[in-house]
DNA sequence: CAATGTGATGTTATAAGATTACATCCTATG
DNA sequence: CATAGGATGTAATCTTATAACATCACATTG
């Protein structure tokens, strides 16, 4: 095996299609999550038609970890570190008030999660954390 | 405010509405978790025929603490403890596989959760934590 | 009893989220 | 050139969830 058998999230970066650049734009200038359909309302100037153009970069740009995808809220949200490297994001704090999305990273966590599957008898794959309340600005208003 | 002010969830039980019983029946006899439409189709011989019949149920049966969502499957799940009394449910574990459901409590992680939201500037409403792998049995097959 | 309020129900239609199936196009590589 | 893989375009469909509106059951109270 070669260096070119590395997965895309391994490397420095990744070529993006043109879609993808697209779907990645809408959302890193959004500063918040949009649903697939609301990206694809916002593209449709670009050209864009249908779902699927959406889902399908949606797909790459979180395989390549520049999009998180938040489960609760059926909803995506560029990745917030710049470059994307390796940066271990493994919850989401949610402002349900503004609709703020802040990544955390936290090794404690990981580890405490590992252990709590373990101890259910589960062999971990992914884990979905997502922390919902309202952010300190909401909060005070 | 006298007593019956009290939420139902502090109460010992509540009695549960025709509908809510049979969407809690069904639940409970399958052992794992199940979409609104899945529910539907196993009730249209008793006389259900709209998912908005169902989705009713399912929001009193989760207010009660009867019934979970998991938010990453868009199902929901019969709360395996029996009375259904306070019990802290904070996590799930789910095989992949055999979609087996296990309800997690842990007062460490409560904690550290909460934490970790006020690190965010987040001030905790509801936490959603749902681990996903495969369990033992699936693993070793 | 009549009037009223509240919570549950029934029904239709529709919104919102996601995928399947299939045809086409581009482009690197032999 | 041939062609194989990845990306794209398009239509249709499937799944999940809610809106809007009418009605029913039951308890309270005047």
């Amino acid at each position: 095996m070669s260096d070119d058998t590395a997965h895309p999230h391994d490397q420095e970066a990744v070529d993006l299609t043109r879609n993808q650049s697209l779907v990645l734009g809408v959302l890193q200038q959004t500063h918040g999550p949009l649903s697939a359909y609301a990206i694809l309302d916002e593209l449709r100037d670009h050209g864009l038609r249908a779902p699927l153009q959406i889902y399908r970069a949606l797909d790459k740009l979180v395989e390549y970890g520049r999009v998180h995808r938040l489960e609760s809220l059926n909803a995506f949200v560029a990745c917030s570190h710049p470059g994307c490297e390796d940066h271990g994001t493994i919850a989401f704090a949610i402002c349900e008030s503004c609709r703020q999305v802040v990544e955390i990273t936290d090794h404690r966590l990981a580890g405490q999660l590992q252990l709590l599957a373990g101890e259910a008898g589960l062999r971990l794959n992914t884990s979905v954390v997502e922390l919902r309340g309202r952010c300190a600005q909401c909060a005070a208003a």
